[in-house]
This record gives C-alpha cells, structure tokens and sequence, in this order.
DNA sequence: GGATAATCGAGACGGTACGTCGAGTCTTTCC
DNA sequence: GGAAAGACTCGACGTACCGTCTCGATTATCC
C-alpha cells in the first residue's frame, strides 16, 4: 500500500532523455543531467531503471519519436513505392536532430546487444514488414518473380539505410535509384530492355 | 637534440588497446587502465593521442588485426566469387572476438563520425574496390550488363555485413546465397528461365 | 474520535533505539534503521519524535537503563560510602556495553545542550543529591566541617566520573581512593595526623 | 619521482576544518563542504585521510588554537596559582567559539576513543603537568603534605573543566573557588582555622 | 452499528552527502 | 626533452539516509 510510482517522474525522464540525445549525443548523456533536466532524484532513477542504455530505450520504444511514423506507400507502382520511401527516410535523416537520433540508436546497439534487438524490432520491424508485404502484392499481380525472397529485399532496404546513417552519408536520390534498379531487375518478373 | 618518442611505448599502448576491446568493449577501455596495462604513464598517453578513439584507431588501422586479410576471390566465376567472400567473412563473425571488434568500430563510428569515416575507409573501401573491379571484369567478359552499377553492389555488401554484425545475426550461407541471388539477377547479363 | 497513539509502536521505537546504542553506538543509529528494527515506519517517527537525539534522550530516561539504578549508600561511614559509591560505578563501567551508553550519552549532550542539560538532570542529579545529603547528614554529626561545600564536592565525583567514562580510563580504586581521600581530608572536622 | 604531496592543500583543508568547528560544529562539517571551502578537491582529502575525525584531530594537534597557550602561572601562592588558571579558562570557555571547539573535542572523543587518546594527550597533559609540577614544588617548599597524591589533583582540576564545558556551565570564579578552597585544605600541611 | 478521523505499515519522492572512479593537467625525478 | 610516477581539480558514478508525501488498511470513538 506504497504510495505508487509517479507516472509524472517516468515522463519527465524519458522526455529529458529525448530531449538530450537529440542534443549533445547519447555518450554526453549523464544520470545526473538527466534528473536535473527532469527535475527528478537520481534515486528515482536508479530505482526504476538500472542503466542508461535501458532508459534510452524505453524513451524511444515508448515516445512518439520522428521517424517511425515514415509513410509506408502502397501504390500500384513497387519501384515508385520503394523509392517514395527512400525519399521520406533520406529527408528525414538529412535533419541533424534525426542523424543523432539514429546514431545513438546504433550505438547503443553496438554496446547492448539485447537491448538493440528490441529497438530494431521496434524501429525495423515495421518497415521490414511492409517491404514484405509490398512484395508479395507485387507477386500476386504477377509484376515480381514468385521465387524472389521479399526477406532480402527488405534487409537490403533496412541495412542501407542504417548503414548510411551510420557514416552520416546523405541518403541521396541517386544512391536510392541505384539500389532500387538493382533490386527491382533482380525480381521483376518482366523482361530485359 | 630532443629525444626523440619512443615507438616502444608506441606500440605497447596500441596493442593493449587491441587485447582491452577483444577483453570487455570498447566502452570499458579506460585510459588509466590502458596506460597500467601498456606499462606507461598517462602523461605519455595524453602526450601523443587526443582521444580514447583515435587510439582505437591507430591501434586498427595499423594492427594486423583479424578482418581486414579476409581473402578477395578472382575467379572465373563471379557469383561464386561473392558467395566465397561470405562464407569467409561470415565465418570470421562467427568468433565472438571478432564480432567485439566490429561492435567496437560501429559504436565509434557511431560517436565519432570523423573517426569513423577513417575506421571506414581503411576497412571497406578494399571490399569496394574489390568489388568493383571483380565486377568490371564480369563486365568485360560479357557475363554481366554494362549498364550495372558496381558501386551499388559493392555498397550492398558491406552495408548487409555491418547491419549482421551490428545485430550480431549470423551471416550464413542463406542470407548471403539470398543476396547474391538477388544482385547476379539484377546484373546479369544472361537471359530469363 | 480518532485512532490512540499507538504505545506499542513507541515502546519498540526506544527499545531498539537502547538495543543500537549499545550495539553500534550512537552514531552509527539511523532513523530508517530504527524504523526496520522497530518494525515501524518512518512517518509513524517524524510524527512523534523530532529528532534522532531527542528520541535517545526519551529511550534512556524511561528506559529502565542499567546505570540508573547504582547504590546510593547511607551507612555511619561517609567515607566508606563514598568508596562504595564509586567501587559500584566502577564495576558498572567496566562492561563495554555500557562504556558505549556513557558515551552516546556524553556524545548527544556535546552536540545539543539542551538535550544534554535534561538527560544530565536525568542522570546526575540523583547523585548529586545523595552526595548533598550524605554529606550534610555528616555535617549534622559532626564529622565534617560546617563549613564546607556539598555541592564541590558532589560536582567533583560526577565530573570525574564522566570524564573517566569519556577516556574509557577504568575507574580503579587506586583512583577512587586519592579521590576519596583528597576530599575526605579537605572537609573532615577532625584533626591532622 | 612523482609530484610530492601539497603542503599548501593539506594546510587549506586543516584550516578549514578549524575555521568550520568553530562555526557550525563538528556534526555539521562535510567533507563535501570542507573540500569546496577548502578549494580542494574531495579525492585529495580521501587520498590523505581515512576520516573526518582524523582530520579534526589533525586540525586541533597541529593548529595554534586558542586555548592551548593558556597561562600556566607559577608564583610562590600555590592557591592563587591555581585560581588564576581557572579565570584564564574560565575566560576562555565563556567565548561561544570556544566551547563549541570544546565540545567538538569532546564530542570526537566519545566517538572515537583512539583519537580522543591522542587529543587528550595534546590538550590535557601539558596542564596535568603543569599541576603536578606547581604542587610538587609546593610541597618541596613544605607548604603542601608530602603525602599528598598530585596527580589526583590535577585529574580534579581537567575533569571539573571538561565537565564543565560539556554542559555549557559557566567556570565562574565562585565554582572555581569551591573547587580550590577544597583541595588546599586537602592537602596543605598547615593547621586549622 | 456505521461513519469518521487519526493512526499505522509501506515505500516513492526530491534532496544532500557519501566514498570511488576516471578524465585531463601538472610537477617531480630520472634518463 | 621524453618518460614513469603519481598528485592535483573536476565531474559523474551508484548508494544511503534525510525528512516529506501519498497510499490502502486499521482501529478507536461518537453519533
């Protein structure tokens, strides 16, 4: 019959935590800043979160965080959905708050491999998802090979990205089309040009 | 009449930072224990490198380290090229060292991009450039299109291998034969079935 | 209408308070401790105590504390009783535990006088009186000069006393007796030797 | 051959601890706050001394503090001698500053019996020698028994005054008179009135 | 006999200080 | 002048208690 834990400490918490790793980077990101920021004790939270890299990630499983809320296209068109999407990502990425969004991500991951695995569930999953799905209307409508693996062309897609981010490279429209040609003559279930 | 740095101390921070990142992780790598480790002060340490990362660096660029003698295949056989390439890299990140080591590089990469870009260089462009010219001449011969792009291919590549080893997925011969089969579509000059 | 203090919730409060003075000493008690110890909660001690001291003082001056109790002898002999008096506090000091009591006693009044002054009237001053009386009694017969001063010389017992418990010196009877006999020959009516 | 430790530091934090005893107290020194009025850093005071009370004892053995060059008069009247002593101390304790160092001593010493020992020794021996000394000389001259036991005395005279300040009673001459007036008729080896 | 009001336990909360660790800098002696 | 040693300041770590604040559950009384 404990007074109950303060849903108002939790947000403020991973809001600072937003907040941070949009700024400084998640390395400069400290305990102490952070109850500070959120105007919270350090016990607070120890007791409820037992490292950073964990707080880190609820902040960005839970927040309404730019970025996973990339349109996921579904025309009639596979390669124009494909590169609709590249679009989207590399314009989001070009935004330096997002850059550094991501790349705590990524470093994170490096550093905590269990942890990493639920945020790319998180952040991959659905686009992994709609990749495949995408492709296999595409095989429905007879416009994609029935034996290509909607798998790989969706880890293509995501480890790009990813990649990209990780140098800091632009995800530029030029890179996007290259890919997408490769990808789309290795499945198109037409002919040669 | 200075005297002059001493190469001993040199390489005796180096190779503790190699034994300390195959040990616990980067994150763990401590100057001061680095220095105790390497039998040398820390003034030395600070004297000669800026940061905890460019030593990582030195220390990779210039170590014979794992990986980086990963052997590039030219035979007649492009496709089967490829696949060698994977199955070799993918056994070498089948160590848990190894797949330290690359963590190790992404997460700094991932901090500091500058560095990275370095890091990057030093270890992917000799794929790229293999890459590239393995498919140049796949070109010449006729055995793929000249209007493919080697770059494209050669980013997939190195892009899907550090997206495993980030993940710590195991880069086996499904996913690699997956990938292979999706890019010999795309370029190869062949016809249909 | 509303619910009693609970008494049951006091007494174990002051009874763990005694338990930890004579186990860890006085410094060493917490309230949370004693709130674990006492089987209460921490509120139910702010609301009744407002100081860790002041609950110390309550706990020694209702408890039935070793110490209190000493002998205060009344026989024909004042200096025997004197004597006697300190042979028994000189027992009673003897043993850790209550070497630790003295001290925490000692302790809190150095840190708040106000305190200090009631736990002393607590303690001292039934010595005090009885030395008063002792020897006033002794004045009545004759045995000691009309003129001397009760209350110096019952000052002088406390003092040595509690600066012998503050030192941990044993309170010898080689000790009591210079005592005794320094005093004894200051007020005595009889003739010199 | 490293750097030698800093005088300068270790002379800082003992000045400090001096000038913060006679402010708020011992219990209300931090180490934190002695650091920072210190212009010191916490590490250097946890390098050099295992606690608080060791610096405190540190402060008071090493520092000139008031207190510990009172006058110890040697006339020809052993009484006078002795009340003179008492007024100088008396005098002394009436001065808050002073009975705040007083009690801190005390204070430290019921906590920490070794180095209460050792602060003792410092503060209470040159005055016990003193005493015994001054009556030593007393009795040579004849005018004090030969039997009489000079340390008892001066064990009366420090205990009466540490008394005294652990209960913020004042030294007053009428105290201190009573207290004389009784040991010289203890002890001197002249006749009756 | 039910309502009521202060009690109690539990423990979360914002704080302050603890004692430790490592980062970088500085100072000394030796080579 | 380079290098080992290690003291220095600084800032963050994770922990322990402080004193305050809800909670739900538990008693007395008083209507």
């Amino acid at each position: 019959m404990p007074r109950p834990r303060s849903e108002n400490a939790r947000q403020s918490v991973l809001a600072a935590m937003r907040r941070a790793l949009a700024g400084d980077g998640y390395d400069a990101v400290t305990i102490e800043g952070l109850a500070a920021e959120a105007g919270v004790s350090k016990q607070t939270i120890y007791r409820w979160w037992p490292s950073k890299a964990v707080i880190l990630g609820e902040a960005l499983l839970e927040g309404d965080l730019p970025g996973a809320d990339v349109a996921l296209p579904f025309s009639d068109d596979l390669a124009a959905d494909l590169r609709s999407w590249f679009a989207t990502a590399g314009e989001h990425l070009s935004r330096t708050e997002n850059v550094e969004l991501a790349r705590a991500l990524i470093a994170v991951t490096a550093t905590d491999p269990e942890l990493g695995a639920a945020l790319n569930r998180r952040f991959a999953d659905p686009i992994v998802s709609w990749v495949v799905a995408r492709v296999a209307r595409a095989q429905e409508e007879g416009a994609v090979r029935a034996d290509a693996d909607p798998t790989a062309i969706a880890d293509q897609i995501v480890a790009t990205t990813s990649y990209a981010a990780l140098l800091g490279r632009p995800l530029t429209a030029e890179r996007a089309d290259a890919l997408v040609d490769l990808v789309m003559r290795g499945i198109s279930a037409a002919s040669r040009d």
